[in-house]
DNA sequence: CTAGCTTGATACGGATCCGAAACGAATGCG
DNA sequence: CGCATTCGTTTCGGATCCGTATCAAGCTAG
């Protein structure tokens, strides 16, 4: 069963959802940061930083810099792949499982409360 | 009629459509000047920095900026009030209207080709 | 063991953004 | 007519992001 929205419908909903980010205190990530952050957790693991550059199409710096900030926010850890120590594996994390599902939640609310 | 999304949904539509932003060759804008630009298409005029900034709690040097910027790209145009000639009206302009066309598009496209 | 390749991290120069504060221009009240 | 207020802009120092180029560590074939 698709989901069929109007051009009002769908953008008034991409804005409350942008605007719920902009007003919440939580950390304002950038495009990309998002894009990264919602692959890790929507896509099935394992995830490396070169597969993570492939399916965005930005370079690897791109990806290992968008780590460093949520790393920090503890979105997502960093772990030695020990079968081949060259790679890097990107595992989730119970923060970031809660941020994500805050972001979904906020959808839902929105796409509810829409006019039709 | 309610749109009701699952979170699963509610995510691949918010990754997919901000996956299309970042391969887009358009313009790269920030997640408050998406949500400025939407403001000044979605709400009805007049538009000033002033209500702007009130409406996405943000400082007024934020709203200039970003207009600046979308100026620059044509997204949106400045013009002093007459009436009151402290104040500057932020109009639309028909570049932007494709442009925020253009986001509706994508995320209809994207809510049609969700999976069940 | 070594030469070549892959992987992720880092250095660098340039661009952009932020918030706070200071600024001119315009208004309106006393 | 002054003078405080309002509005948008600019300036300032600091932080962040980008892509290119380079780097060290690890793997692998000969």
């Amino acid at each position: 069963m698709p989901v069929t929205l109007r051009p009002g419908q769908a953008l008034g909903l991409w804005r409350s959802t942008l605007l719920a980010q902009v007003l919440a205190d939580a950390p304002d990530l950038t495009t990309r940061q998002m894009a990264i952050l919602l692959t890790i957790y929507l896509d099935p693991p394992p995830h490396t930083i070169r597969g993570l550059a492939a399916k965005l199409s930005v370079t690897k710096p791109v990806i290992t810099r968008a780590l460093d900030t949520m790393g920090e926010l503890k979105l997502v850890s960093r772990h030695r792949d020990e079968a081949d120590r060259r790679n890097v594996l990107v595992r989730r994390t119970v923060e970031g499982s809660l941020f994500v599902e805050g972001i979904g939640d906020i959808i839902i609310a929105k796409a509810r409360d829409l006019p039709t």
